[in-house]
DNA sequence: GCAAATTAATGATTTATTCAAG
DNA sequence: CTTGAATAAATCATTAATTTGC
């Protein structure tokens, strides 16, 4: 699995801060998240890696980051897609309220079940959490936020393997890797030994600053 | 809540589902946030844990977690804080108003410089983000949300090393890890020799064996 | 005193937001 | 404008405190 892995680092330029996923790798992503993969755990996610740094340099967080920003943004189109819906509903209602208080005529086959309105406009949607499960895709179904059962899953759904025990927590983890390429700060702290009790953190100031 | 029917996971080693920390792992931790310890990078983590791992188990994911939510939970306080501030000011307002209302007499000393309100009384305190920097503790002075500029770390800070470029993105990064050693418990806990050590201070806190 | 039953803390995950490279 | 990267907020879940009836 190494070969593209030292790919850029030495030879030219790249050093690009951020992954860049080449066409292929993506394509294969897209397929897994269509697919029904949303969440990976740690050793799928290897598996992944290992398969994708075929096509080009790519490291376990990225795959990590990527299935993230896939379903966080999917989701986010969705919710959107759902508020914009909404919102006509609610203007619908409005303008057809108008329209009756304006002139009182005519029967509007407006079928609004005043319930099914989201909770409110608060800035906030609380759209909530979905199961990650099942390809949300288009949702045509509301079922705004509200917890499911099972069955309902759209179709997709098919290969989940994903263990089956229910909720999956993959129970792995991510540890720290990638300790800074040289001395993060001065030198390297003995680290053995443990100089026994940092009881001043004096020397790890964090920072991270407003962000 | 449930019955004591969960307890019954026969394997002594309880396996505990979550790391819990002996007292002086916290003491350690709790020194270090004290000490300005936010957000502690990759290289960090792995020297806390290495650290810690003497006075028991622990992972780096523990440290990680531990901070992250340290961190928000200081902020979440300090946040109700200033809101029930922020309401005990408005109701005082409020009472006064209405004193006034009732009786127009008594110049009443109140000192409300109407302006330091907060933005508006949204569902949502922009409180926003404090630059985790120096030690946000008591924050007597209420520098509400907004930015700083350094100067106004109280006392601590000292040797900031940690590159000075502006917004410090020591990203480093994690990686997955434990892919489930097909016999994870097993292992029989090694405990990284060191086992031997007066872990002392309330021996019922074991963490030890079996788990 | 002591467990079962509640509640409070807090470890672990997931989701939402934000920042900035390209 | 899109999207990789990173952090913060919200949430879930389990353990420790605490209360309560005996």
């Amino acid at each position: 699995m190494s070969p593209a892995a030292a790919a850029a680092v030495s030879s030219s330029s790249s050093s690009s801060s951020r992954w860049c996923p080449t066409p292929e790798q993506l394509m294969i992503l897209e397929e897994m998240y269509r697919g029904g993969t949303r969440t990976p755990n740690a050793s799928q996610i290897q598996q992944i890696t290992a398969h994708l740094s075929f096509y080009g340099k790519i490291e376990g967080k990225n795959v990590f980051y990527w299935f993230q920003n896939h379903k966080a943004r999917d989701r986010q189109k969705l919710r959107r897609k759902l508020m914009s819906k909404q919102i006509m509903h609610q203007q619908h209602v409005l303008y057809n309220h108008q329209q009756q208080q304006q002139n009182n005529n005519g029967p509007q086959n407006h079928h609004h079940h005043s319930h099914h309105l989201l909770p409110q406009f608060s800035h906030y949607t609380p759209v909530g959490f979905l199961p990650q499960v099942g390809g949300v895709e288009d949702a045509s179904t509301p079922m705004v936020g509200y917890s499911w059962n099972h069955h309902h899953l759209p179709e997709r759904c098919e290969v989940v393997e994903d263990k089956p025990m229910a909720r999956t927590y993959g129970r792995d983890w991510m540890i720290m890797l990638d300790l800074g390429p040289t001395s993060p700060n001065s030198c390297s702290r003995p680290l053995k030994t443990l100089e026994l009790f940092p009881v001043t953190a004096t020397g790890l100031r964090d920072t991270t600053s407003t962000n």
